[in-house]
DNA sequence: TTGCATAAGTGTCACTGAGACACTATCTAG
DNA sequence: CTAGATAGTGTCTCAGTGACACTTATGCAA
């Protein structure tokens, strides 16, 4: 075995001490506006990468613990507190940040478009929501943290409860419908995704109605309050 | 918008720059080994927890990956290289250890009895495969990356192709069974475990049979060249 | 008011994969 | 050659999935 041991002290002596590094959090901010699946991105101020766009990130604080510095973040970014946060993966090369080293603690959230108060227009001119499908020129490797999240996110919505993060209180069917397929990037067959709904029993109708328009209007629905892991034993799984 | 910017320069000057922290990996290091799912655990020699056992694991020096340095733990710890090694999580409470603040990236590796030359009884007195269900007390969070390992493992065995990694070369579907239920935890069924092995198209014969003692020798396979990504298409399970 | 356009909502059938289950085949050792 | 031991194989039932088309409820314009 070795003499390098885990962990050692901040500012403690130690023979085997290495020097310690930067450590920051990235956050990939998910939601569907507009019938889009959106990330906000924030315009750099500084070197490298000054001007182009990255996920918003920060350093971690001594005494916060990595959840709470991504969420510190990400209502620094949104405004949006109480928000579906999950790790990501922790990005260390060497080479990642052209100054030296520095290790990336990513996160991503869903967030609610009604729960957001961003919109791209009332956004200042440092922050904006962007198309996953149409993205500027990322600084850093944002990109690949985009790429790992997006994937994340579309392989849990199918055996998870997710997708409900992005829901407002009360929905359509066809909204929470609409959802899925935009995350998923791909058309889902409604008398299906409704049976499957059913079958999980996870949605109650709450009683009125709601008219889009002409034509029938539409039940009104809310989650009902469903314990993810009674899901799993049931064999949870939402692949619609 | 906030000031604090991702990443940041390890020496160079900056205003809002934070102190960076220690950074260290841990590996969970799994092998099937008599009938048993073990855990390498290293015995600590420092304070604190000084004869307490760990995970092997170690600082991350400045030019190497995350990877690289949770893999040259590996090495130190088992002597095995070429091993699959997947990261799990980073752990990075406040107080999670008693010195000061550190960050700490878990990976879990997955390795073959064969190719991994320790055995209890040739191994030093500071570091020992464990049973994961007899198990000492175990310094830092130590214990929670060995929970998260051995469901990621359990998790990731259904759908991927996971426990190759821990077969040699050649062996018989009784052993790979075996290997499953022992890491599962649970009995398998003989007909299911196979029929499913040959809609895969995972394993094919490789005309040789091993007699172990009395009864009918059993066919050698080995593991076909299979991309994984081919197999998602075709709905790719293994949940035996 | 009528009817036309629009969106919501609903059921069936065929197929596939999973789980449960028991016997036959092949070898070794005495 | 016989007994004991292990390897190897097939069927049936059930549940979930995907594909698919019509009826119902409303708004609006003529």
């Amino acid at each position: 075995m070795n003499q390098t041991h885990p962990d050692m002290p901040t500012p403690a002596p130690g023979a085997d001490r290495l020097p310690p590094l930067p450590v920051t959090v990235d956050t990939v901010i998910l939601t569907v506006l507009e019938g889009r699946l959106q990330v906000v991105l924030v315009k750099r101020l500084d070197e490298p990468f000054a001007g182009q766009w990255a996920l918003p990130g920060g350093f971690v604080h001594p005494t916060e613990s990595l959840e709470s510095a991504a969420r510190r973040e990400l209502e620094e970014a949104t405004g949006a507190g109480d928000v579906y946060l999950e790790q990501l993966y922790t990005f260390g090369a060497p080479d990642r940040d052209t100054r030296g080293r520095v290790v990336s603690v990513a996160y991503f959230a869903l967030v609610a478009a009604d729960r957001c108060p961003l919109t791209p227009h009332r956004l200042e001119a440092e922050a904006h929501w962007f198309w996953v499908k149409e993205l500027p020129t990322m600084a850093f490797d944002h990109l690949d943290m985009l790429q790992v999240a997006l994937q994340r996110v579309r392989t849990k919505l199918e055996y998870t409860t997710l997708g409900f993060q992005l829901m407002p209180e009360t929905f359509t069917l066809q909204e929470l419908q609409k959802t899925y397929e935009i995350i998923l990037d791909r058309e889902l067959d409604k008398r299906n995704f409704r049976r499957r709904l059913k079958l999980l029993d996870l949605v109650e109708a709450v009683g009125a109605k709601r008219a889009e328009g002409p034509g029938r209007p539409a039940e009104l629905y809310r989650f009902k309050d469903v314990d993810f892991f009674h899901l799993r034993e049931k064999g949870f799984f939402l692949p619609f």
